[in-house]
DNA sequence: TGAAATGTTGGGGCG
DNA sequence: ACGCCCCAACATTTC
């Protein structure tokens, strides 16, 4: 009789192209599958309310897609080392099988397990599958990280393609009998009083299936005009795949497969897929900076920012939190993220430079609204992305370009329809004062409805004031 | 993956 | 015909 062995489901929900469950099944071992809720292991860095959300619907999908192969997902919830432990006891497990994760918490737990697992007898084993590309195989002439977008992502491409996904199979695996498992709804992923996402699953599917459904539209209908369109938040020209992939459940390798035969057959759209390909290319460029570089959540990457002269104006941070900025492309943003649990790539970084930069309000507290909100919250994006808006990053945008919120409406939404659709109080403005309420004549507000300081809030500082005390604070730290 | 300030050029109105 | 001014359009530099 042989000895079961455990897959420990972590971000990687998924079935289809997850090397360490080939391998897992490849042993011919009867299988455990589970996935340990763990409040402790990642200190600060637990899931946020709207990543918890997510993460019920995705089990939920995961375990009903193991069903499906006869294999029951077994739920605990307890520190990953005390109940992998339990597991092992209550199963005779000899073996522990999962896919690495690269946050510093989670590689620390990773070297805890394989030290305490391996003291019982027990091995344990960890695989990639959440990148194209291996932070330690992706090194610069000198043996270091890369630290610049163009040269690290050059590299990637000149390499190796990653490995094609592994072919779908069917019913290999076989469980290993029934394991009591925790029930998914005791363990409250999900807000209630208020459910604020009453209606997130009519724009989100959680799951495997979700993500391939999104992947399906977005190659037939955004990739074509996305090098262009990704800008534009009115319109459905991105993926929308970050939260799928940031919970594993569709492989990178399986976009860059499908994407590249994409290009194959239609080499007109070779520059859209490239584009498409470096946006997953900042992924791994993040991720492998925050593997080489564990400080990066906490800390800017630049020392000289450790100096910067933040301002901690808490009413200047709950108006930005709950889109009453004043500058309507910034609270449609914040809106829109409060709302779907999403905010469109081009906004994040408006609103991003706009509590930074007009706010001078720490990264690091834009950093934690969006972890709290986001369904996609992941700590490689969000700590780099925050980072490069606010300059103290690596390869980070200059601390001068200071978005214009006015002209970044113009820009990207020009028609208005993303202003309008979150900022509903403004819908009557005619276009060309939708990001400037505040010069519009008062007979046109008056014909929008709109009372300034009342129905919408006046700007909460002015633009080009702001501009001129950010560009002060950020001289006071140059070397 | 910016914006604003500054510099340059060239066309048109006009004395 | 010419110089002058204005200004849009574009280019460069500066923050």
């Amino acid at each position: 009789m042989t000895n079961p062995l455990i897959y420990w489901f972590r971000q990687d929900l998924r079935v289809h192209d997850l090397p360490g469950l080939a391998a897992a099944a490849a042993t011919g071992q009867p299988l455990v599958a589970c996935y340990i809720l763990d409040d402790e292991s990642p200190g600060e860095h637990l899931a946020g309310s709207a990543s918890k959300w997510w993460l019920h619907h995705s089990l939920q999908a995961l375990a009903g897609e193991l069903r499906t192969i006869g294999i029951t997902l077994t739920l605990r919830r307890g520190r990953a080392a005390d109940q992998l432990g339990r597991l092992i006891e209550e199963t005779g497990a000899d073996a522990v099988y999962c896919t690495r994760q690269y946050e510093p918490w989670a590689g620390q737990l990773e070297l805890e397990l394989h030290a305490a697992l391996q003291a019982q007898d027990v091995s344990f084993k960890r695989y990639p599958g959440s990148l194209l590309f291996e932070p330690d195989d992706i090194m610069n002439r000198s043996g270091q990280p890369f630290k610049v977008f163009t040269p690290f992502w050059r590299h990637c491409r000149n390499g190796a393609p990653p490995p094609p996904p592994q072919p779908a199979r069917e019913a290999i695996l076989s469980h290993s009998g029934t394991v009591p498992s925790e029930s998914l709804d005791s363990w409250q992923l999900c807000p209630h009083n208020p459910n604020w996402a009453a209606d997130w699953l009519t724009f989100w599917q959680p799951g495997s299936a979700g993500a391939n459904s999104k992947l399906r539209v977005f190659l037939a209908e955004g990739l074509a005009d996305y090098s262009e369109g990704r800008n534009h938040p009115a319109r459905e020209t991105t993926s929308r795949l970050s939260p799928h992939l940031h919970f594993g459940e569709i492989s990178p390798r399986q976009l860059w497969q499908q994407a590249q035969k994409l290009a194959a057959r239609n080499p007109a759209q070779q520059e859209q897929v490239d584009k498409f390909l470096s946006e997953m290319g900042w992924r791994e460029f993040s991720y492998h900076l925050l593997y080489h570089f564990p400080a990066m959540a906490e800390e800017p990457f630049k020392p000289q920012f450790k100096h910067f002269p933040w301002q901690g104006d808490k009413a200047a941070l709950t108006a930005w939190q709950q889109g009453q900025t004043g500058y309507p492309i910034v609270d449609a943003g914040m809106r829109e993220l409060w709302h779907t649990g999403y905010m469109h790539n081009r906004i994040r970084m408006v609103v991003a430079s706009f509590l930074t930069k007009h706010l001078l309000i720490h990264w690091r507290a834009g950093a934690r609204w969006f972890w709290d909100t986001l369904v996609d919250a992941d700590l490689a994006n969000n700590s780099c992305g925050w980072q490069w808006v606010a300059g103290s990053g690596a390869d980070a945008s200059p601390y001068f370009r200071i978005f214009n919120p006015i002209i970044q409406g113009d820009k990207f939404d020009a028609e208005g329809i993303y202003i309008r659709r979150w900022v509903p109080e403004l819908a009557g403005l005619p276009d060309r004062y939708l990001n400037r309420p505040w010069e519009a004549p008062p007979e046109v507000l008056a014909a929008a409805g709109i009372t300034p300081g009342e129905s919408y809030p006046l700007p909460m500082v002015d633009h080009k004031t702001a501009r001129e005390s950010a560009l002060a604070a950020y001289g006071s730290i140059r070397g």
